[in-house]
DNA sequence: CTGAAAGCGCTAACAA
DNA sequence: TTGTTAGCGCTTTCAG
């Protein structure tokens, strides 16, 4: 059952070598004649021999593994922002040549540590003592998407508060009075900040707070259609809306356009990702783009670079989002 | 820099039994007394200690590790399917206490074996090599959603022709005549069976094949889009449109409500999936549903019981797709 | 019920 | 450039 049953010793037995002449071609030394070189490799592969990764790692003292802890909370597999995640994790660990070990908690079960070198947690929601845990167990870790400053722990995250206010303010320019929001799940940072700089846009220019233009979503297409079933039947209806991810943005679109509406003329509609599939809906969508991929990539790195000992401490950083302009924000009618 | 620096050994002291005794009680083996087995619980929980996996797994000889392939096929990572899988994957090794490791291919390099017990792969779609490979390395290994039954190798897959039989029978049995499809990718087995499926309902009835009826997509979104603007510019417009995916066909309401057109009335839809995404859309989806996070869920149990010796030899599931009606199709106009 | 000792497969000084 | 040897941390006979 073991996946291999030939070991360095067959690979040296054949080669006519010793076993450390065989672990120094396995592991690239130089320190090798082109001869003897020529002879260990014949023999691996006509062996088939692969090295038992366990005993390196035993015999090397480290481990060249990476966990990524999924949050329970399901829907973030299905939204673009998860997706990206793992695949910008999973991309840097095969560049990084790290092992992938992929978690999904509920939240509650601690987390086996003991098999990893670091661990990712893809956002926190509601799951912050098992970072403490992480933390106390001194196993290297890096959040992704949220700003920690009371722990000590690194993060790479993206500012969604000024890319909330980025979205409204523009919104704003373009010479919109009644500008609602789909929010993200509450419960995420993500969710939580861009909403703040959307009240904050709002507030910068002295316009009021209507709550019944403010829709708690979560991300999901349906939690957008009900808001947008709700904004378009208020007898004000807004002219403007700012979801907070792109997959509710097309929802919301898609509702415009089942009740005839036109867009942007009748209502605008700004997102958040630049996820690539708001490209090609009936109306390329304006949003805020954020690295996600990159993002999850630095944090690999970052984590890796951590864990290997090149670098101290807490790395903490914060990438900046952008206004990607396309076609579904216009001015509103009558201006 | 290692996870933990403290070693059984540390804990047999502290313990003040000897490491063996120290092992019984990590393996929860009955036999410690019952003072012993306290003090070595206590010494573990006060040290922190955490066994070091590879050495347990080298030790023990095995690897209670597997390997999850995803197809570089970047679409996959987007669509139900592919979620579903990895949520299935991901949670059947949890429950089984297995690692997962996560490995995207581009479909050319060669797969790392050396670290995992078996590898399951998520469909194999221009990778057959890679999985001859791994059976002539003799690794376990399971195919997720295609049948092969020319290797001898193991498989839980869908009955994709069945599936898209039932779905463009019941659309006949509806009435339609003029009934179109948009294929999911062709390269993909799941893709091509869906679209035999269709071509055989058609012929089962003596109802011609129109090619303009036929639009190959890809399962993404955009290509559904392209479909549905063909389709209902045709001067002979479908009646009626089989969708090889949820997603696809909900893109395709999407159009269809644009052009003001009504649904079912004017065109009824069905889907392949049972996303329940789609039951929250303007519509409620008619679709065929087939059970994903079992498939993948079976097949990490079906492979564990293959590495572990349990069982041996390619074990071969097909498991049926099903109908599901809601509120997306009916008669077309007239009858 | 407990412990001594021999590995598991590989790496890394240290000599040669 | 090569080989000898001592571990890496844990499991597992085998005695006791």
């Amino acid at each position: 059952m073991t996946p291999s049953k030939i070991s360095i010793e067959d690979v040296a037995r054949r080669a006519g070598v010793s076993i450390t002449t065989v672990s120094r071609v396995i592991n690239k030394q130089p320190s090798v004649s082109k001869k003897n070189l020529a002879r260990v490799e014949e023999a691996i592969s006509f062996l088939k021999f692969k090295p038992n990764v366990s005993a390196q790692r035993l015999a090397k003292g480290l481990n060249n593994t990476v966990g990524l802890v999924m949050p329970g909370y399901p829907g973030i597999f299905y939204s673009f922002y998860g997706v990206e995640l793992i695949r910008g994790v999973g991309h840097a660990c095969e560049t990084l040549r790290l092992d992938l070990i992929f978690h999904i908690t509920n939240g509650y079960n601690p987390l086996l540590t003991n098999n990893v070198g670091g661990i990712i947690f893809a956002d926190i929601i509601e799951n912050r003592k098992q970072v403490m845990a992480i933390l106390e167990e001194g196993v290297p870790c890096m959040i992704i998407n949220n700003i920690v400053d009371d722990l000590d722990v690194s993060y790479v995250a993206i500012d969604n508060r000024s890319g909330g206010f980025m979205a409204t303010d523009y919104l704003i320019g373009l010479g919109h009075k009644r500008i609602a929001t789909v929010t993200g799940n509450l419960h995420t940072q993500a969710g939580a900040q861009r909403l703040e700089g959307f009240k904050k846009a709002l507030a910068r220019h002295n316009f009021p707070l209507e709550p019944e233009y403010v829709f708690e979503g979560d991300y999901s297409r349906r939690s957008a259609r009900s808001a947008a079933e709700r904004f378009l039947s208020l007898k004000n209806r807004p002219t403007a809306i700012f979801a907070a991810s792109d997959d509710m943005a097309l929802e919301i679109i898609a509702v415009i356009m089942e009740r005839g509406l036109k867009l942007p003329q009748d209502v605008s509609v700004i997102g958040f990702d630049d996820n690539p599939a708001a490209i090609y809906g009936p109306v390329a969508l304006t949003t805020i783009k954020q690295p996600l991929f990159q993002m999850a990539e630095d944090s690999v790195k970052y984590l890796n670079s951590i864990v290997s000992g090149k670098k101290r401490g807490p790395i903490k950083v914060i990438l900046p989002p952008k206004l990607v302009i396309r076609e579904s924000c216009c001015a509103p009618a009558g201006t």
